[in-house]
DNA sequence: AAGACGAAAGTGGTTGA
DNA sequence: TCAACAACTTTCGTCTT
C-alpha cells in the first residue's frame, strides 16, 4: 500500500493495527475496521500438474461462522432420491433423516439464538468483524463438543468473545464484557478458561501495551504521555515487573506515572476506573515502578517546574 | 476537603502434594 | 482433593496538598 492511513476516521485515534492474516486494519481505540481490502494477491501453493491444481484450487460459496450452518447445509437424502430405493434401504434412510433432523435442529436452534446474542454483544463493544467471526467459530466448536451443557448460553458467548478478543489483540477487559453481556465477571472468566482449555486454544498472555491506547484515550491524555507510558512498560518488562501481574494493573500504573511526568495529572481513582482495577493495585505497581526504574528524578523535575 | 498512602482482612484462582 | 500461596480487592484510618 502506497499510503498508510494514519488516523482513525471514527475516533481520530492513532493506534491502528494491521492484521495481515485477516486483511484488515483495525483501530485499537474504537474497534473500527478502517481498511478491509488488504488483499493478498499471492497464491500460497504451487501447481505442478492438473491433478494437484484441481485439489488445491477452491471455489464455491463463501463460508462464514456467523451463519448458524456456516452458509452450508447438509441434508440426508433428498425426498425424490429416496423413493427410488428399495424397502430396507429406504427405511434406513428415513431413520437417518429423522436423526439428522433431531440433532441438527437442536444444535441449530441453539446456534441461531447464540449467534444473535453474540452479534448484539459484539456490536455493543464495537468489535471488528474478524473478532466476531472468530468468536462465532469458537462458540460453534463449543456447542459441538457439548461444552454449553450446564452453562448458560450467554456466558459461553461472552467467554468465546473474550477469547476471540485476546487472540486478535483487541483487548477488552473482563469488566467490559461483563457489562455488555450482562454476565457476571467471574462467570465470564470461568467459561473463558473452560472453553479455551477444552478446545485447546492457546492464548498468549495479553500485553499491557495493548491496553494503553484505549485507557489513554478515555482519560484524554496526550500522545506523548501515551508513548511515554509504553516506554515505561518496556522497561518494566525488562525489569521483570510484569510477569504474574495483572496486565491491566501494570498498564494503569504506567499510564498514571507517565501522566504525572507530563504534568497531565489524573487521580488514581480516575485511572483505576477506566482500567477496571482499584487504586490500591495502581499504588502497588506504581511503587514498584518507582523503585526499580528510578523515575523519581523525572517526577521531581516536574514538581520543581510547577513551583516556578 | 479531596486525594494519596498503607495496613489488614477477605476473595477467587492456581499449584503441588 | 485439599491446603498453601500469590495477586487483587475492600475497607478503613492517617497523612499530605
Amino acid at each position: 500500500m502506497a499510503e498508510m492511513i494514519k488516523k482513525c476516521p471514527e475516533c481520530g485515534g492513532i493506534n491502528l493495527f494491521a492484521n495481515k492474516e485477516k486483511g484488515e486494519v483495525i483501530c485499537k481505540d474504537c474497534g473500527l475496521v478502517v481498511e478491509d481490502k488488504m488483499v493478498d494477491f499471492t497464491q500460497e501453493w504451487r501447481e505442478f500438474d492438473d491433478d494437484g491444481a484441481e485439489k488445491r484450487r477452491r471455489t464455491g460459496a463463501p463460508m462464514t461462522y456467523t451463519q448458524y450452518d456456516q452458509g452450508l447445509g447438509t441434508e440426508v437424502g433428498q425426498k425424490a432420491d429416496l423413493y427410488k430405493l428399495g424397502g430396507k434401504v429406504k427405511n434406513k434412510f428415513f431413520r437417518l433423516r429423522k436423526w439428522q433432523y433431531r440433532i441438527s435442529t437442536a444444535i441449530e436452534r441453539n446456534l441461531k439464538l447464540a449467534l444473535a446474542e453474540l452479534k448484539r454483544v459484539s456490536s455493543y463493544l464495537k468489535l471488528p468483524k474478524s473478532v466476531e467471526e472468530e468468536a462465532a467459530r469458537i462458540y460453534t466448536q463449543a456447542v459441538q463438543r457439548g461444552l454449553v451443557r450446564g452453562r448458560s448460553m450467554e456466558s459461553v458467548v461472552a467467554g468465546s468473545l473474550y477469547a476471540a478478543c485476546r487472540r486478535h489483540e483487541v483487548p477488552r477487559t473482563l469488566d467490559e464484557l461483563s457489562e455488555a453481556s450482562g454476565i457476571e465477571k467471574k462467570e465470564v472468566g470461568r467459561t473463558y478458561r473452560f472453553v479455551t482449555r477444552e478446545l485447546g486454544i492457546t492464548i498468549l498472555p495479553s500485553n499491557p501495551a495493548d491496553y494503553i491506547a484505549r485507557f489513554a484515550s478515555s482519560l484524554k491524555l496526550s500522545a506523548e504521555t501515551q508513548s511515554k507510558a509504553v516506554e515505561i512498560l518496556e522497561k518494566a518488562q525488562k525489569a521483570e515487573l510484569t510477569s504474574g501481574r495483572g496486565p491491566t494493573g501494570i498498564a494503569a500504573a504506567a499510564l498514571y506515572v507517565s501522566a504525572l511526568i507530563h504534568g497531565e495529572k489524573r487521580t488514581q481513582r480516575e485511572v483505576a476506573d477506566v482500567a477496571g482495577v482499584t487504586e490500591v493495585t495502581i499504588r502497588n505497581r506504581y511503587k514498584e515502578l518507582l523503585d526499580k526504574l528510578d523515575l523519581e528524578k523525572d517526577i521531581k523535575k516536574v514538581k520543581k517546574k510547577k513551583r516556578k
